[in-house]
DNA sequence: CAAGCATTTAACTTATAGTTAATTATTTAA
DNA sequence: TTAAATAATTAACTATAAGTTAAATGCTTG
């Protein structure tokens, strides 16, 4: 009976190794993948390139992801969930009842943007081109796309929660919540882009960009917050 | 002498008609390229379908643009020129002072990027889509790459000078005029992919998006607006 | 009618996504 | 220690699409 136990909780722990393994090996396709994308962007990234990078061969990363697409999109998942983590902990600021005023609020929400963006900035640039590709959305297998398309759902939904419950709280004028999300999203999704169009080299528009968002909250604070 | 002179006018109009033909086959692609290129996304859309939509051979497509990159950047430049005409429009108004109040001014300029949306809602999203492809752009043809963005650029440009004119007119409050027409521009690009984004369909998104950009509208009046 | 032009046809080359089968290496369980 | 299981690699393959080419066709002009 010992050694059953013994056995059983060997067996245990390998495929607990294993799976260790196996995410290690996810993820290691998954930084080779994020670098050559960013890099070439999608069209003229190749899976050889992308196995060469990850020091693995071409069926390898088959083995884990059914199309480059898929591949791709996978991208996306540690970015949303960073984003959603993030809300909810100024949802739960929120709660508690701990912004004295609209303009904290607004204040912690735009650094939540800036540190996402700063935490992985080519994380941000590949879920940005991400959306472009709608067409890609809609080709993946089911799984994939409900995942992504479910964290996504949920991070609106979060920051909706939030504007929500400010304005129930006085904090921010009453304004249609779903609206005010979507152009915060919008203001957010939108500069980056237009900063990555203005320059084609990167450097020093990081820094302009926060200013540039500095300014988007501040108008912001002055539009919607309740005095 | 009078038949050399007939023959040169002669000459000139069969050049003239030549020219305009050449113009009309050029269109004609282009209008089949962005009719396959927005319902497909741009890496399933094939250069053989363009040519079929378009009733030419492929070779032919060839002849007028180097590669499916150059085509897919031609189908920006009509668009961006629109914009910009547009906005020159705005620009005179505003200089012959026919703005009474800085909220007449951002009517104008919400109801510009709406004009071009309703105009050309197909253009408006592959002109989003095409910014993503910052890899697309440097890969053109010398010529290509700096008429759409020598177009891009002088949009951008003249967004700013009218804003730059609206605070010396007062309508505007005094603030960092690059800032603001950027935000400006981000505001209506994010605000078109947040609203891809949401719905996979189309329909009820345009008149959404509309009323989503009358909130923005308000909120930038009650943020930037000299009273 | 002949010369010049744009276009088409039909083939081709090259690149890459995605797949497969045989082989090799590693790990596990007895 | 060894047989079985697992995972990876190798080296091929198929299919698709970009981009090219040459010869043939037809249309326009002089």
């Amino acid at each position: 009976m010992h050694k059953g136990r013994r056995m059983h909780r060997h067996q245990q722990a390998i495929r607990e190794r294993k799976s260790r393994e196996k995410d290690q090996r996810i993820q290691g396709i998954l930084a080779a993948a994020k670098k050559v994308f960013f890099s070439k962007g999608y069209v003229r990234t190749t899976m050889d390139e992308i196995a060469f990078e990850a020091q693995i061969s071409k069926p390898t990363i088959y083995q884990y992801f059914k199309t480059k697409d898929e591949l791709y999109s996978s991208l996306m998942l540690p970015f949303l969930e960073e984003f959603g983590s993030r809300f909810e902990r100024i949802e739960k600021k929120l709660k508690n009842g701990k912004y004295a005023t609209g303009r904290d609020l607004v204040k912690d929400i735009f650094r939540l943007f800036i540190r996402c963006y700063e935490h992985a900035p080519d994380s941000m640039r590949v879920a940005n081109t991400f959306f472009q590709h709608q067409d890609l959305i809609s080709q993946l297998s089911q799984e994939a796309r409900s995942a992504i398309s479910g964290k996504g759902k949920y991070d609106f939904q979060i920051a909706r929660g939030v504007i929500e419950t400010a304005i129930a709280q006085g904090l921010i004028k009453d304004i249609d919540s779903y609206a005010l999300s979507d152009i915060i999203w919008g203001i957010f999704l939108g500069l980056t882009q237009v900063m990555d169009m203005k320059s084609t080299k990167q450097g020093s528009t990081d820094k302009y960009l926060k200013s540039t968002l500095r300014l988007a909250e501040r108008l912001l604070v002055d539009a919607i917050v309740q005095e």
